[in-house]
DNA sequence: TAATTTACTGTATATAATTACAGTATATGA
DNA sequence: TCATATACTGTAATTATATACAGTAAATTA
């Protein structure tokens, strides 16, 4: 977001705030009011300047058409620390991260049961995110099916048929027998850790 | 969300895959546009069903004045998986994971350097979400700055001084001299990792 | 079987909302 | 210094939108 005045920083603030706390984006006139504008067109005004700036986009002929830039929303990710300078002060700001960071790849999340993959760095209490799939490749981290157990594992296939592995070595490998029903659930693609303190 | 019919669900997409894809709700004549209703009416019936039975909220006189509650946003967390089950069917989920699950706590992200916080289960690359604060409580993990350096450590305190310990036996711990500017710049309150696999 | 809910069409209207136009005043950049 | 940007007030008109009312028909529930 480039070179937006005070009073612009104010009127955008005023939006994003709208939209998080109702779900949608406000009107001209309720801009006005928050901001004490005694005109309609200032807000308008502002919403012309913000949108030539790009910090948002304008649907005409919409009530509420306003849209909030993707850069614009989330969080921001610090990256390298300017010496002397506020850690989150807007040079240190590498990028935005979306609202949730695995929000397109996550079909579900799992809670981590034991420790079975401490070694990867997976906790227990864990959210893991999976993304459905019925396939996967040999060394990935997968959500699997063994009759009525579902797993989280690293998954292994040769001509000795399916192998998962922990990553702790207080288990052993489960070996996958024929009598056995056997599916993938999905893939491990990221998690989510709360409560870290 | 209770008992909705079919023709309240698909209602129900359409308000939610609007608001995803636009950033605000549809009105009554967009949402009969889309499911080919020839009324308008027909829209604001089914709002009118889907309110009575929880999934939206209503605000009255507003254009596009519709909430997706809660609950019916965000990821599904699947719970215990009932025996033979699709996992994703509606009785596995216990509850359903808000679009990012730290948000509401997290100021700003940093990428995690180097092995130092690997026993933690912290992985170079992790997203580490910080919540801004001036104080931390003995055995926290907190970023601290000394002089210009910023970094992620447990922090502990006693009348020795400041003592900043990793989570891997292969560094010593960080002891913070009178000459240092020392501060701490926030709380580690969670983890994203992306990327699993 | 009667009452209610679901699922619409069709009409109408008050009001919510966008947006253009006409000004004023100050600040900033070329 | 002249054009442009900022930061508004004030008015007005068109259009966007919510929402009530009057129906019809089928399905569901009591």
């Amino acid at each position: 977001m480039i070179n937006l005045t005070n009073q612009q920083i104010k009127v955008f603030e005023v939006i994003k705030d709208h939209v998080v706390a109702n779900g949608f984006p406000p009107t001209r006139a309720e801009i006005a009011k928050i901001l004490n504008f005694k005109s309609v067109n200032a807000a308008e005004s502002h919403i012309k300047a913000l949108v030539k700036k790009g910090a948002i986009e304008k649907v005409p002929g919409s009530s509420r058409g306003i849209k909030l830039v993707e850069e614009t929303t989330g969080i921001p990710l610090i990256g390298k620390v300017a010496a002397g300078s506020p850690i989150t002060a807007i040079e240190n700001i590498e990028k935005t991260i979306p609202v949730n960071p695995l929000n397109k790849l996550v079909d579900f999340f799992l809670r981590v049961e034991g420790d079975s993959m401490i070694n990867a760095g997976i906790l227990e209490n864990d959210l893991v995110g999976v993304k459905h799939s019925k396939v996967a490749e040999n060394g990935q981290i997968v959500v699997a099916r063994i009759d009525e157990d579902v797993t989280l594992k690293r998954f292994y296939k040769d001509n000795k048929g399916v192998r998962l592995v922990a990553e702790n070595n207080n288990y052993k490998d489960i070996l996958v027998n024929e009598q056995q029903f056997f599916s993938i659930e999905g893939l491990a693609v990221g998690i989510v850790r709360e409560n870290l303190n």
